[in-house]
DNA sequence: AAACTTTGTCTATCGGATAAACTAAGTCTT
DNA sequence: AAGACTTAGTTTATCCGATAGACAAAGTTT
């Protein structure tokens, strides 16, 4: 059953409207509510009011006056509650409890051991217990818990594929809920990384982004109209397994050619293929090292990667048209050598008036887009956003 | 400014569910309606109402009981008014009045001469012109116009680049809406069409679809939770220019071994080059009449563009995750010949999640989706469509 | 014919948003 | 310093659409 209108879903809207406007531009007269949002003083004023019960907003005190009356200033309340982020890696643990504005308070990683369901949910209680002890006396406690997984969730949380960890139809939303009693939104992990660099990083007011995870794997998050797009049953993002070559390399997908064989860190293991000489290490910081020393069989690997990754960069920007392209994970510790054939690549083959517009960056985040990404989902569904469109 | 809500925004919605309801499932009595939506059977009356005072909806008599007093039924009056679907090709105009259901009730169309904007408007105005003569009476008369160009449209309507046209920066919804006197949209060709695949053709009652439309080039149209995907500036759908052959053919945007150097019908020009024997013919109508007879090497290019066909699609099926894809356009006259080659490969090279759930067809409505999708771009405008997502 | 069922309308009520009046609290002018 | 002016925020009366429930209308079943 579709959603209808009554006076609640009214209210609902334009109390969403009031904090998001607040949570984004504040501090913020009441008047300033009005005028940017359209909405009645009066309106605004009501809102406001069950907003400052609730303690999602503050009054922060009076504000410079323009000629009248002193403005009261009102501002999101990010310590109204915490939530914590989790990235479940196939090999690593790494959780973080935040406060609402995503304001990192304390950090626990742990490696994972086994890799059944069962050890790694214990791995993470583990991980999550001394950071709920670190929570600090707050209105609304912890209020949720994103989790980023490497693999395939639909929208339901439910994940129903991940290779590299040997799960598949993990009902890990609801064991995580029985287990801490509160919200658990779970999706990908280049999803999350995506949700990440869009709130707090590279991405921050962009309507379509795409990320661009590189690591053992590549994938792709993406956000259509501020909103993580998972397709229809929650595949979207495979990007890694997009062919650049139709008949090249043989994956282990039962494909050819795949984008992650040529520009992941998969593609450490091609090098001597060529016939070049054999590659001096095999794990991103050592070769990172190595580069940094002159190494020249790295530096052009680091070269024909960011080639690759330029070209399959271009095929997302051709398809998807993002305002923003950003890419993220552990293979960017070597963007310094990736970074000039990807954007030489980009900028030879994308369409001339994608180039004119387009932005492509590496992460701000980091290590922590995952997490604090995660960490933005439970706080998204915690304020719980309306959206009307015409 | 912000959509925010008032009393006239929930009416405005609840206008829409009722009519949409009727639209998509009528017959349907008062109370039907009022179950389906969950919409207050007195709210439904009152809406009712309205839309048969606006002639929208029609009582069609009295339907069968279920053991108490006969229901009204109600029905979408499609007579309501008229709209005008226009494909604008580059070397050809076609148009359709067809009624608010995508009924076609006239046809017509012309060769284009010259390409340059103005003989362009004028070629179309002497196309729709016996079509506004067909015109019945309605009680709305003409509501609307759609039209599909072959190339990038933003959002307001303005054709942004169109290189087979040789435009740049046209706004030819403004020309047409000052000539016609109506409401106009305009959007790509493949946009209009996979709009026309999804209301009336191959794509009915699918959340996420991606239309293929292979001709002389190719470009995807991309519905998204039932709404056209444009992009962050009209550019989205350009899938032709992805690239499947890293070092491949030389394409003319620049860029190397893009998809529709391989399947679509500028893949013709590049069989001699494999060695093989020359083609009897360079056009879709006559290699079929060839392939029909069993020419060997009509059959080979046949089976390849279907194999580079499903190549790029498997692609974008991993990068979307649509729920169907459809294939359509002037190449698919060839389609007997292409599809088995075409359904193994994505069979062969699909993720095995897509696999298992993935629908891929041939356009139901043939020559006609761009002219039936453009229409339905206008109805939808005239209907006016409002979306709530919580 | 009486009891029951289903359809659709009518009525009173509720709860939001809104405009406009109003109060509060400042600045500016002379 | 006093009054005029400005701006901020609240109060009040009103409007409007959805809703529940009563009711009327029009069937079917026994």
């Amino acid at each position: 059953m579709r959603v209808t209108g009554d006076l609640a879903l009214v209210k609902k809207l334009n109390k969403s409207i009031v904090l998001d406007t607040i949570r984004r531009n504040g501090p913020l007269s009441r008047t300033d509510v009005s005028e940017r949002t359209g909405l009645n003083k009066a309106t605004v004023s009501n809102l406001t009011l069950e907003l400052l019960e609730q303690k999602l907003v503050e009054e922060t005190g009076l504000g410079e006056s323009s000629g009248g009356r002193k403005p009261l200033m009102l501002l999101f309340n990010g310590a109204a509650g915490c939530v914590i982020g989790i990235e479940l890696g196939v090999t690593l643990v790494k959780a973080a409890l935040t406060d609402l504005t995503g304001g990192i308070l304390a950090e626990r990683s742990a490696p994972l051991a086994g890799q059944d369901p069962e050890a790694a949910l214990a791995v993470v209680r583990e991980t999550v217990k001394p950071l709920l002890e670190a929570m600090p006396d707050t209105p609304h406690g912890l209020v949720g818990i994103g989790i980023g997984v490497p693999g395939m969730v639909d929208e339901s949380g439910l994940i129903l594929y991940a290779p590299n960890l040997g799960w598949e139809g993990v009902d890990l939303r609801s064991r995580l809920e029985e287990t801490f009693g509160v919200p658990v939104v779970v999706d990908n992990e280049a999803n999350v990384g995506a949700a990440g660099e869009r709130e707090y990083g590279a991405g921050r007011h962009v309507r379509h982004l795409v990320y661009v995870s590189a690591g053992m794997g590549l994938g792709s998050g993406m956000i259509i109209d501020g909103q993580l797009y998972k397709g229809a049953w929650g595949y979207a993002g495979e990007t890694g397994h997009m062919s650049i070559e139709s008949d090249g390399r043989l994956c282990s997908c039962g494909s050819r050619g795949c984008w992650e064989l040529y520009a992941s860190e998969r593609a450490y293991a091609y090098v001597s293929e060529a016939g070049s000489t054999p590659l001096p290490a095999s794990t991103t910081s050592e070769l990172a090292a190595h580069a940094r020393s002159g190494d020249a069989a790295v530096l052009d690997l680091y070269r024909e990667i960011g080639r690759r990754l330029g070209i399959g960069i271009t095929n997302l920007v051709n398809g998807f048209n993002p305002e923003k392209i950003v890419v993220g994970g552990p293979l960017t510790e070597a963007k310094e050598w990736i970074e000039p054939a990807m954007l030489d690549t980009i900028a030879e083959r994308a369409l001339p008036y994608h180039r004119r517009e387009l932005a492509v960056s590496f992460s701000e985040l980091g290590s922590r887009s995952a997490v604090l990404g995660a960490a933005h989902l439970a706080v998204s569904q915690f304020l719980g956003r309306v959206r009307v469109s015409l």
